[in-house]
DNA sequence: CAGTATCCAGATCGATACTG
DNA sequence: CAGTATCGATCTGGATACTG
């Protein structure tokens, strides 16, 4: 089995990385994973314009305020997306998606898009898996 | 902010899939941002052959062997690596990527780099949000 | 409205010990 | 060698209640 080209690339650069920055690379791969946070973002690149913190919470379905709170602060805190807080009462508070944000998930797409194609071979190699003797 | 392309064919192609195959997919991805998943893939595909288990833990540095044990097996059912016993005393049971496992490390690999080779972006960012006030 | 604070149940992981 | 079994610490996320 060769090496592929693709990941000797991939290796060349991870090395170069120190060890603060591997596991900032780390962490921030692991948020694409992140079910809400990646759904979060998404949310707020198909929408028209800022959402308010509820209308994100809408169409988000089935997160928690808390882990919504969570995974805004993660997302404002690498730069991904806006907060924009009026003093105003009620409170309102307005998310918006960054161009980094967008180019996040530019990079993401493909992934979920082959993964999403792909799934029936993981059915059909799971099914196999789990009727073996 | 109007919808982008990519965003969109990726709805349509996420709306077509029934509940269970998204929560597959959801869980493929998830494995993507898993540390030891995704590592001990690396590592198989890097090797030149098969890996035996204790080789595979050697090159991946800190997991433990309940971790190993758990990703490889993940990686089984999902047809990404192959496992194979020899009957033999002591036993020996090698390890090896699948083509299926090579494609799945070049679609994540562009967003791995991209997200490398965007680190100081998001060291700049999280400085910044991490001293406001 | 947009959070924060608290509690609690379940998952996860490392370390350790044991086995075919 | 390649696991499995078990235990304890840690983390996570939901539900709920409260606040500026």
């Amino acid at each position: 089995m060769d090496k592929p080209g693709f990941l000797e690339r991939c290796d060349v650069l991870c090395e170069s990385l120190s060890e603060e920055e591997d596991a900032l690379t780390r962490e921030i791969v692991a948020r694409v994973a992140d079910k809400w946070s990646l759904w979060t973002l998404s949310v707020l690149a198909g929408a028209s314009g800022p959402l308010r913190f509820s209308r994100v919470m809408d169409q988000v379905e089935g997160i928690s305020q808390k882990s919504l709170t969570k995974a805004l602060r993660q997302l404002e805190r690498d730069g991904l997306v806006t907060r924009k807080m009026f003093a105003e009462v009620p409170p309102r508070v307005e998310y918006a998606i960054t161009p980094m944000g967008v180019e996040m998930l530019e990079q993401v797409a493909p992934l979920w898009t082959w993964v999403a194609k792909s799934v029936g071979h993981f059915q059909t190699a799971r099914s196999q898996f789990d009727s073996r003797d």
